[in-house]
DNA sequence: TTCACAATGCTCATATTGAGCATAAATTTG
DNA sequence: CAAATTTATGCTCAATATGAGCATTGTGAA
């Protein structure tokens, strides 16, 4: 160790890819903006990954210019109102990729990429930039996550199974029984030790275990460049069933951008019991329900609305405006406003969600 | 956006450095390893920093190799080996700095350093590498933030007055009303309002107020060094008074290195509460009272011995071995070991610290 | 008017938490 | 050796917080 960074070679110098899961909630839905993109340069053999093979939605990204760009997050404000002509409030880092052959860019044989991860939450808005930016439900690329109507069946029917098969087909005890305890925590069979914020682990554990597009888009890439030491044929099993079920796993994104999307919403999630971030995606005013349903959206579970309400409004968390809302039907519904002072009051104010107990 | 990422210039290629913030509780005590470094490249006024100025310890670190590294924490892990001749157990992710202006050998005239900060948590040990590896209190760093024996007076004879003053200093009324409410929110008066958990925000705040010794460091080396739009000798107020109180706000490390620690400790302070992680710093058996001493550290609060048992307990985080532990003095004390099957039959397993309550 | 539909208000049983007092099992002291 | 001291452990009680429902109140529509 030098001291000084001027010994630094060239391998020690990287690309820096800075990325944005930006999310908004429209009546109830929780929705992901994301960008069109034309073919990427990453070729695939066409219709091998099933259904979503022709889905190339990408988060807004860019490199980051440390000529440009003075902090990271002003690198990402940038590449996204560029891209999306969106300008961004609420801004959070997430995590830091660089793991080798995960990048399908690598994998074709460019340099490594460092993949920086990006969590930024808005109030309904439009996009009107360039790169096609859409809205999308988050749901269509994490369809296990959304427990509003009681738990997926497709983790029962589709998912565990294959998982179950990927367990067994390990090569040694040691292995097995990893993989065993991975799956029994991460997609456990009782609801109550469901983990709303192991979205990140449970992606990972679907990619390791080959069950989503993206783990066989790379596997393809790399075996097409015949990169050593690359993810194989993933050991043992059936080909066959494996593939059949990607099609139920979600919706792909471009490069790693769904481990990223996994990321933001298990940050989300976390962060919402002990931080007033919802209101962040929230207009000014608004009513409990509204409120409610924007937890909903993105903690993935159906609330108790009037034990809500008490929770909101006991913590102090809000404070009605003396307006109400005149609804389409039903009684009109006072509107409320976030009561910022609690901030100063109080060391972690959040929306609290109830766990799901244990008998 | 084009798709393919060679199209990137130099600009987009960056060095990335890995530090490491490795912890550990011994007797009660937390601890950071440190390493010792030869005076740095970095030119600083001798004595202008007072009585840190010869304190010249940093964490591990070194740049991350992607021809040597498969993943980023495997840089880490190796850099640490390295340097300190300790393996690594459980080690995360923090976050990554690229602030223009806060890292020394960049105002040193340097290219921009991207810095992505871990955190690894270790049973009792002694380092036994090359550069001179070195156990200290974390509190020396943050004296501010050991609540065990209650609120630190240094926050109100010290701390607070001073970011008063820099308050009141502000050009305009927006700065000074803004500046007012993160003193507020960060170092209230109310205990009942102290989050134990803003550490990086608490030291972020100190930093820009100048009241520690790296902001003045970073400033006289900018000036050194004429860079230009860099921080200038801050806004108003008593300089006398600012670098008067350094000395009061815990001993300095070198480059971001103080930052990253911030991080790392308001970290520990959150996943303490829902993730097992204590048990990382433990041996297999230990009595209640020593896990108690460890949270205790980690999260800077004392607590009440009857209830944290009895949460721990009832939460079935641990089991009796059978054993008993007989001290110097007293009652022998159970053994206890973690009972890892609660990460499968709960979400969020912690031990929980309770919050000071509002009145 | 009467309904259907939401929003709001309240109650009650069941945990969970905050504070102490009380007892048990060693060691040290007189 | 008995009493005092020290630490571990057990238990109780009041105050809160949480989970589930039932009850009531405004609105527009039939």
């Amino acid at each position: 160790m030098d001291g000084n960074t001027a010994g630094m070679d060239d391998e020690s110098r990287n690309e820096i890819g800075l990325n944005a899961a930006i999310v908004a909630v429209t009546d109830g839905a929780p929705r992901l903006l994301t960008v069109q993109r034309e073919a990427m340069a990453t070729p695939t053999r066409a219709g091998s990954l099933g259904k979503w093979t022709d889905s190339h939605y990408a988060l807004p990204f860019g490199p980051f210019d440390s000529a440009k760009h003075r902090t990271l997050d002003l690198g990402v404000r940038r590449w996204v109102e560029e891209q999306t002509g969106l300008t961004l409030g609420y801004v959070e880092q997430l995590y830091t990729f660089a793991d080798r052959h995960r990048d399908p860019r690598e994998l074709a044989g460019g340099p490594r990429i460092v993949s920086i991860g990006y969590l930024a939450l808005m109030r309904e808005a439009e996009p009107h930039g360039g790169a096609a930016a859409e809205w999308r439900d988050w749901y269509e690329f994490f369809p296990w996550e959304d427990w509003r109507d009681g738990r997926p069946p497709l983790i029962d029917t589709a998912i565990r199974p294959q998982l179950l098969r990927w367990t067994e087909a390990g090569a040694e005890t040691a292995i097995r029984e990893r993989r065993a305890e991975r799956v029994s925590i991460n997609f456990g069979l009782e609801d109550a030790g469901w983990d709303f914020e192991r979205v990140l682990e449970r992606y990972e554990l679907l990619y390791e275990a080959g069950l989503v597009a993206e783990a066989a888009r790379d596997r393809i890439i790399a075996q097409t460049h015949a990169v050593p030491d690359a993810p194989g044929p993933s050991s043992g099993g059936d080909e066959e069933g494996r593939l059949a079920i990607l099609a139920s796993t979600g919706r792909p994104l471009e490069l790693d951008h769904r481990r990223i999307m996994a990321t933001a919403l298990g940050r989300i999630r976390g962060k919402l019991k002990y931080r007033p971030v919802v209101f962040e995606m929230l207009p000014e005013d608004f009513t409990l329900l509204r409120l409610q349903r924007v937890v909903e959206a993105l903690s993935g579970v159906g609330l108790h609305k009037q034990n809500f309400r008490r929770l909101v409004i006991n913590n102090k968390l809000v404070e009605p405006t003396g307006q109400s809302e005149i609804g389409p039907r039903g009684r009109p519904a006072k509107l409320f406003r976030f009561r910022r002072e609690v901030l100063r009051e109080r060391p972690a104010p959040g929306v609290g969600i109830p766990a799901i107990r244990i008998a």
